[in-house]
DNA sequence: GTGGTGTCTCCCCCGGGGGGAGGGTGCAGA
DNA sequence: TCTGCACCCTCCCCCCGGGGGAGACACCAC
């Protein structure tokens, strides 16, 4: 019997590379059993080959080392398999993400959309009930949803005055993390729980909207910021959504109706 | 009217990072329209979002840059989309690899497998009709359906001795490269178009019989490593995988079998 | 003993960004 | 016209998870 495994064989019956094992022990994921004092070898026991294993399949699924190696800090099968299944979850999210991303490209690289019309619009301030938050761009459908959950329970169909809407600084966007607030006018708003009252200001918008999923929302926003800077305006502010027509209204997401509105500053008294 | 839009500005209408840009224009691939020579200030023009846009997606879909800057430098809208197809069927393949390392890992973590039977046999050397190829790993299973196609196409059924297989050099799983040859055991081996006849030496394998899909296979591998290492061998050479039931035979993945050969040598002549 | 192969550490490279320093610009209000 | 501030510039270092290669040492069979 060996005193273990070296490397490089470690390496052929785990189909890893050698400069990954290394890696990986440096990064404290996978110590080799054995290391010689003297020359630094590294031995590795044939026990630690299903460690090695799991590891090479959660790097497969993009799971970064840090978390790789707090999955395998804990003996518990049920934690273990509660991260791998948040990761599986993040996994999904990504591949909606790539979906929508490819329905984006194919309305972009396919025939030009004709005019889109765009309203300039003095909007008044108003008292709504919302939900604030600071939150990255990636999370930020989730967020939505509970959120607006949360303000549909306060708010009870009757009291509700006008459809939901949510605003949202340019820095989630350029920057991929920032405050939002999810909103919606109602008769009588008071606080609960996170809902909070909030006094929305007034302001001049460019306001059009977008029909159809928010996979392509983009689309329309560069084509509202194009009519903006080619009508002698300035953009600045937090955008405002309104959703006409959305998730809560159909299924049917080709018939979604969402008002983009972005506050908007004359750039010279013409 | 402006002479274009600061570079903050159309980071805000395109939803990119003012960084983001800079880094899209020192790539050439989204030059502002005008550069002030004096002051090094970067100025967009509205015509410029859309272009920014398809990169945006382009991006999310994990495009590298240097194939964005390929796809942007044609206008042929036909060449693009063969561009994107391409990488969408790249996608594909990933998400499929995805899919394929869940499968593993959910059996990583369940219940631990029983004992894996191993034989260690000596193979005479015989000759094969078979494809070559140097392949990289992600591509190794759409090389290995062409080939086998091939394969197939070149020698009727009642030509074949046995079921197919294939060699596959360590080199391919620890460096992610490596030579392959798939073969077929005939009655009358003969070239024909990538078809060459193929020697396969004699040696002495270390098998076990995997079952089930692919997806899972290296952990049969290092449970056959395992058992090489714990009964004083060493492992060397190509490994040869025989495909008794295969994906040829059956489409249920579960019903697969497919035996590993590792070749050994021993330690010490016990 | 000797050669070949394996392993060690160390540094640089890749892609696609982010953070921040240090200094120059544009522009609006005073 | 000046001043302040927000914006913009370049430059460098950092992140992740690896790969390539140099130069030196270790192992092992012959």
């Amino acid at each position: 019997m060996r005193e273990g495994l070296t490397i490089g064989e470690f390496a052929t019956v785990t189909h890893l590379s050698v400069r990954t094992l290394r890696r990986y022990h440096e990064a404290g994921l996978l110590a080799p059993k054995r290391v010689d004092p003297f020359t630094g070898y590294r031995y590795y026991a044939t026990e630690q080959i299903p460690s090695a294993q799991v590891i090479h399949r959660l790097r497969e699924l993009d799971v970064p080392l840090a978390e790789v190696k707090a999955i395998m800090a804990t003996d518990d099968p049920d934690r273990r398999a509660a991260v791998v299944a948040g990761h599986l979850r993040r996994l999904e999210e990504a591949l909606e993400r790539t979906r929508g991303a490819v329905v984006a490209l194919r309305r972009l690289l396919g025939p030009p959309d004709g005019e889109l019309a765009v309203e300039v619009r003095a909007v008044p301030g108003c008292v709504v009930a919302g939900v604030r938050g600071r939150v990255e761009l990636a999370r930020a459908g989730a967020w939505y949803d509970g959120a607006m959950a949360e303000l549909d329970a306060a708010f009870a169909v009757g009291g509700r005055t006008g459809p939901p809407g949510g605003q949202y600084a340019n820095e989630l966007f350029t920057g991929g993390t920032g405050d939002v607030v999810v909103y919606r006018p109602v008769r009588d708003p008071r606080p609960s729980g996170r809902v909070e009252v909030i006094d929305l200001p007034a302001a001049e918008f460019a306001v059009a909207v977008h029909e159809g999923p928010h996979d392509d929302i983009d689309v329309t926003y560069g084509r509202l910021g194009a009519w903006v800077v080619g009508h002698a305006l300035a953009v600045g502010g937090s955008v405002r959504e309104t959703y006409l027509v959305g998730p809560r209204d159909t299924g049917v997401a080709a018939d979604w109706r969402t008002e983009i509105g972005w506050p908007v500053f004359r750039l010279s008294p013409a």
